[in-house]
DNA sequence: GATGAATGAGCGTTCATTCAT
DNA sequence: TATGAATGAACGCTCATTCAT
């Protein structure tokens, strides 16, 4: 729901609508939540619509109400991470004005922060949702396509202001899967593979490190080797 | 089964029993390359036993006395499909002697050999394994910790070649795990998601490109930021 | 609701209430035809509640306020068709007073009238009411019944009129039964699963003549074998 | 499996293979039968599949084992019970020597034997079968088309040994369509809405009797009316 | 009267696994 | 060893019905 049609509704519906309306949005969200825990922690497929619907305190057929089905749960579930993903990524690069160090600040920011916080959502974006179904597969296919597009922009504008140019026609677009690339198996490795989720300050700097000797030896003329 | 069974065995068994230990064999890799096939064509859970059974042109049962089960399978093809990635990547790393050339040489042999020749097992590990039970996730990271591991000691060997060292405690192992993401990701993308293969030789010399960049960001002294 | 009772409430009740009370009586109408239609289209399962409510533009709520439930609903449905029914076939019979004739008549009437008018009511009472339930069985039977019993009483008051006897005690019956028979089979056949409603009028008078046949065949004395 | 594939088995199968056809063989029978006897006492719709294979005194599993679905379970049925039908009363009719005296042997065949034996496989044909599913419908179709086609060959042949022809294109199909309505509505009536199975000889020899006057109407030139 | 979100029993179906032969 | 019929627990999903508002 946007923020104007908020606005309209609570000039058009009653209190009562309202609230109703409100309460529905919530259920929603239980629901979700419930199936993220349950997801990140059971497993996609062991975890049943019963589960679910037990852990969000509702009954089977409510899950049903708010969600087409299970593999809707997880598309969902999928779509808000990676929108959020992109948000946090996003703004971290806006605010250091389109350097280097924009790279450096999102991916601290995605290693110290969004790992740390919301170590479900990344379970469930780089391990749940891998594999599932086609129609799953193809949406992560879309989600990674805009956050590889995002990090493509920024690699763009970043090697613009710097005056330089990426070396073939793909570069470009490789350094930013390679990028996200590090970032899926960085976060899983020290998150599921070792909970190492103290030294994710540490981990994560070494990561960004690696990524900005990276790009820099993609631009055309001064290669480090 | 090591060299030095087989040969005790062609000293101890009979022609007969020879025989059926060679049919043996040959039975268990053709109900694995079933599996292998299927699990990357229609899925692990898809793939059902019996389509195993039927593709192997063997009975179900049969399946069972060969595994034990059929998250079983999926491991035996994990370790088969390690064991070879391993082989590939570290002679290919000898063959340059310890140098950055032989990370340049390892990356080109996985995206323009490994990729284009065995996409399906490039599925089974980086796809149809992801999140599938806690014991198959185990294996798996068994699995990416030698892989790993090995980049890892090729890393700590270039570096000391070269007099250099790595900034922090983390710092190569991150760098090994990064190149683990990159590999991956990279991969999956132009092979499952893009469909690039043709492309695979320049989309791989510019991944290893941005690997050694990183690289040698990462070592103490002369980074390139 | 009988005439009587309508002139009671004009008399008594309200302008508002009589208003009320006429869209009341419209609503009822347009959830049952909704239903007839779903019933028709979709079959009495496929068909649910809320395609009901949808189709009829209410609540699921106000089904249930207007109809006790399902069942209810398909009853209503098949004592309205029935009634229809009955009253076409025997005015049709009355008007031809008492001969032969009227049986003619009253099945060109249902062939050609009733049968391409009303496809979907002969759809529910032939097809979707049969074997569904205990209940809805029962209604059927007594509807049949009171059909059966029109024509019985017809073919009785012919043979008066004839001077003829029925052979056996059954036998005025057992043609009653038959009749009905082939306007149902009849009808099935050339209506779903022919589609030859256009041949219709053919069909019916061929029909009717077998009947016409077969009824001089029952009386004693004068058969044609 | 027809004689001669028997003969084959025989001479081919070893005794082990042979018996185990014979159980399987007996198996699906079993399942068969129970799920015969509880369509007609229960209904299709409430007859579940735990509860047929509870009866055939097998596991869920083994029921899909040996049919698709339930959808096949009726189907099978429907085809088994078509086939049985149309032999008995095709060899009854053959017996006769084509004479209308045919349809007399056949309708008391099927009322007097067929009813009583087997009142559940009428239930199913004419009962539970009807409006279950799309699928289902079209073989009911075709079954039924079977039947109306080899009531029209005996018709057609009859009329020819009599010098007889028929008034309209329709009207040879339509008598048998109209027989076939004869059969099912009365056998509907007084097996499952009145009980009256004693009486089932009257029954069946009036409701031949109205049939053959029927037939004899339909000849060119010697109407009754 | 009307709404529509919520319920939850019930069902069809799947499939990994077993075991008598 | 090999077979394949049999098992049965488990699960996703439906939908008639209810009831607080």
């Amino acid at each position: 729901m946007t923020e104007k049609n908020k606005t309209d509704n609570e000039k058009t519906l009653s209190k009562s609508a309202q609230r109703r309306q409100r309460e529905r949005e919530q259920r929603y969200q239980t629901i979700l939540s419930a199936a993220e825990e349950l997801f990140a922690k059971e497993g996609y497929q062991k975890a049943s619509m019963e589960m679910i619907a037990d852990a969000a305190e509702v009954s089977v057929g409510a899950v049903y109400f708010y969600f087409k089905n299970k593999e809707d749960l997880l598309i969902q579930l999928l779509e808000e991470i990676g929108f959020r993903l992109r948000k946090i990524l996003g703004s971290e690069f806006k605010k250091t004005g389109e350097s280097l160090d924009g790279f450096k600040n999102a991916g601290q920011m995605f290693f110290e922060e969004f790992c740390t916080q919301y170590p479900e959502k990344v379970a469930i974006i780089f391990r749940e949702s891998v594999g599932k179904s086609p129609v799953v597969e193809e949406r992560r296919r879309e989600i990674f396509d805009k956050l590889t597009g995002d990090v493509l922009n920024a690699l763009v504008r970043v090697s613009e202001n710097l005056g330089h140019s990426f070396k073939s026609g793909f570069s470009a677009e490789v350094v930013a899967v390679s990028i996200m690339g590090i970032y899926e198996r960085v976060a899983y490795k020290y998150l599921f593979w070792r909970e190492s989720s103290e030294d994710m300050k540490i981990i994560g700097r070494d990561a960004v490190d690696f990524i900005i000797g990276g790009i820099n030896n993609m631009f055309n003329g001064e290669t480090c080797t």
